[in-house]
DNA sequence: TATATTTGCAACCAGATGGTTTCACAAAAT
DNA sequence: ATTTTGTGAAACCATCTGGTTGCAAATATA
């Protein structure tokens, strides 16, 4: 069984369930209300964010508050250094380029 | 059929095959000869990664190139976007009370 | 022209995935 | 003490996924 981050975001319902709880932390029941599958379902891809670390658990009473794990997301954005190095270089060499042709026209 | 970038990055062969690709232009042969899996397994993922755009291919003669849409990768970036800025704010929130706390020890 | 190379596509298959229903258990409310 | 509420886990199911083998088409080479 993978169970990563990438896996983690890959499915809409999970990132929409980040997206709610990026803010503030909320029951299983409270996110399950915003969406059209069981409350069991939403259960299920809150355990898969809670394996890789993406969300963390807070008991309170009978109640149990989810929030999200922002640390962990900083993962995707290292991974994707590498290649906001690459869309800068590109961006800078397209810059170049015109700014040469604006020296040239005059 | 769900087929989009989040989708497309799940797999970690995919990730080895866009780190590949990014810098320069690969024939499916080429890319194969990387990994364990078939030919036909990468053709596989190269589809995938054709269909949501992060990839693009180049025929010459026989053979066909594979390289990186660069600038798809920033939608990742976008998404990642809002939840920087959660981290970020809390990163100054815990600078602010850490200077704080420096002030307090003079 | 005949053969080799490069590739994509279809068919098939085991295992993963996302959903449901059902159940068990602990905490709160009656 | 009994009922209600909030939750996780198990069993089940249809569909998706990632892999394989086999084949057909197009281009290059003999």
């Amino acid at each position: 069984m993978r169970r990563d981050i990438f896996q983690a975001i890959a499915d809409p319902t999970r990132r929409a369930i980040i997206a709610l709880i990026a803010l503030q932390a909320m029951t299983p029941n409270a996110i399950a209300e915003n969406f059209n599958s069981t409350r069991q379902a939403v259960s299920k891809h809150l355990r898969i964010l809670t394996e890789c670390k993406l969300v963390k658990q807070q008991q309170q009473g009978r109640e149990i508050y989810y929030s999200l794990q922002i640390e962990k997301m900083k993962e995707i954005d290292k991974w994707l250094e590498q290649y906001r190095k690459i869309w800068e270089t590109r961006f800078n060499q397209l810059d170049k380029v015109l700014s040469t042709i604006k020296k040239q026209k005059k």
